[in-house]
Order: structure tokens, then sequence, then C-alpha cells
DNA sequence: ACCACAACCTGGCCGC
DNA sequence: TGCGGCCAGGTTGTGG
């Protein structure tokens, strides 16, 4: 469920009472969190580590340590991150903790059991594939551009790919494509070089707002200090399927595309 | 190269 | 109250 900015505040909330804690112990209610190694290796390599900074990339959190190792977590559909008291209460859905040496804890909490944790020497070998960050000063409209070049592919299941461009989840990805004023199931090869550029400014505005408003709180999505995000209050498309198109009063439809649900102005979209 | 679909999970909601 | 079906912010693998 977290997309970037939702990640992003994710990463911002933990800095405070992570960065400088040293991890004493791992325990794991549910293996399968751990990508590519045991709990017990886990808990072997991680013990008395330290957590050196708090960094993203896409929707991936980056925990490097103290001796070069670096814990990765991915929050996929459900998962929640806290750091709080090791007494206070846990409950089912509490599958990965890692202790700390202060007395607290560093909780995932992960209804649907998706997420994943990592430990590797290389973080290139969980993100090595991913596309551009969005919003690194980078990211220009060339290099947009070079990369829709000699490509045909849906608009809406391209802009989820996360080795096209890192970042953009299904909230955020019909909401560029609504401030661009372009149909999600436009292919990336009919786009004029003025809509590839609306489309650039779109994904940047649609991610900085997500920021700017603490992330999008649908349904499970928490920051770490348990309050929500304001970012579902201003959607414009997202999940307002028949309701009035802010821009023009036009019903906002629903189609399905690569699997997922999609909404946009069948006026305002072309 | 690209698309459709299933799988991985739990739980809320809706209609019957 | 129960049950089936559909839905959910993500990713990966398979087969066409």
């Amino acid at each position: 469920m977290p997309e970037l900015p939702e990640v992003e505040m994710v990463a911002r909330g933990l800095r405070g009472s992570l960065i400088g804690q040293m991890i004493t112990e791992v325990r794991c209610y549910w293996p399968r969190h751990m990508d590519g190694l045991s709990v017990t290796e886990m808990q072997r390599r991680v013990h008395g580590r330290s957590i050196q900074a708090i960094g993203r990339r896409g929707k991936y959190l980056l925990f490097p340590l103290d001796d070069g190792q670096t814990l990765i977590i991915h929050l996929r559909m459900s998962g929640r991150l806290s750091v709080v008291a090791a007494n206070s209460p846990t409950d089912k859905h509490t599958h990965t903790i890692f202790s700390l040496n202060n007395g607290r804890e560093l909780r995932f909490w992960d209804q649907r059991k998706f997420g994943r944790v990592w430990l590797v020497d290389d973080v290139e070998t969980v993100v090595g594939k991913l596309g551009p960050e969005p919003l690194d000063e980078d990211f220009s409209v060339a290099m947009l551009q070079e990369r829709l070049n000699g490509r045909k592919r849906t608009l809406k299941p391209l802009l989820l790919d996360q080795t096209f461009v890192a970042g953009l989840g299904n909230i955020y990805a019909d909401e560029a494509l609504f401030y661009a004023g372009i149909h999600p199931t436009r292919t990336s090869d009919t786009l004029s070089e003025a809509e590839i550029v609306r489309l650039h400014g779109a994904m940047k505005k649609a991610l900085q707002l997500g920021i700017a408003r603490g992330g999008a709180s649908l349904e499970l999505y928490l920051r770490p200090d348990g309050t929500k995000g304001g970012m579902q209050l201003v959607l414009a498309v997202f999940r307002r399927t028949g309701e009035s198109c802010y821009d023009c009063g036009t019903p906002i439809e629903r189609i399905v595309l690569g699997g997922r649900s999609t909404h946009f102005c069948p006026h305002c979209q072309i």
C-alpha cells in the first residue's frame, strides 16, 4: 500500500528514534518476511550492529549498519513500522521485531504478510533494477523522454513498473495522469513532446503533494507515530468513482488496467 | 517487448 | 449468522 510519499514519511519518522541505536535481538513470527536468509542468520548477522542512517530507494527502506551491511525493508501492501517501548502490547499482525539496546523495539506490523526484509552487503542486489527516483534533480524531461523512446506500453501499467520509474503506485499513477490530462489507456508511443513535459511535471507534483500532505491514509497506512496522513483528502480521481471531477463536474470513471483499478476523468484526460 | 492472470495473505464489505 | 464474491496502496512468475 505505501508508495513513495508514504515510504518517505516512514523514513523521516523513524530517523529520530533509530539512528545510532544498536540491534540486540531479532524475533520473527512469520519467517517468510525474511528474503534470502533465515531468521537465525538474520539474528546472527545483525546482533550488536548499530543503525547508521535511514534512506529510501523507490518504495524500499534502507538501514545501513555500522559494518557495511544494509538492512532493507519493503512494506508492500499493509506494512507499518514503529519504534515503541519493549513492554508495550503487540497484536497478532506484529510479525517481526528488532530489539534495540535502549529498551525499545522496531516493530514490523504487516496484516497481509506481503512485506519483506533483506540483509545484504550490496544494496544493488535488491534495488539494482529500479528506475530513476522521480523526485531527484536529475530526473529531467529529457530523461523521461529517453526512457519512453522506442517503447509502446499502456501508460498506467508503465507508470507502475518500478524499473521504468521508482516509487509510483496505484494512487500516484492515477493522480499524475489526471494532472497531466492524459488518458490512462494511451500508449507511450503516442505522447507528444508537450504531453511528456506535462507528464513529467505531473509525476513530481503528485508525489510532492503526497509528501507535503504526510502520505495517503486510505485504509491501513499510518505513519510511524501512529498518525494518519492527509493526502486522501485532496485526491483528484483515486477512488472517486462516480463522483464529480473538481475541474469539470464529469463523473470519475473506473476501469481495470494491468489488473489494477484505474480512475480518471473522461473529459479532462484525453 | 508487452499483456493478462495467478499467486502470495488477511480482512472488510456487500448481497443473499 | 453464515457464506460466497469482490475489493485492497505491491511484486513476481508464468504463459501467450
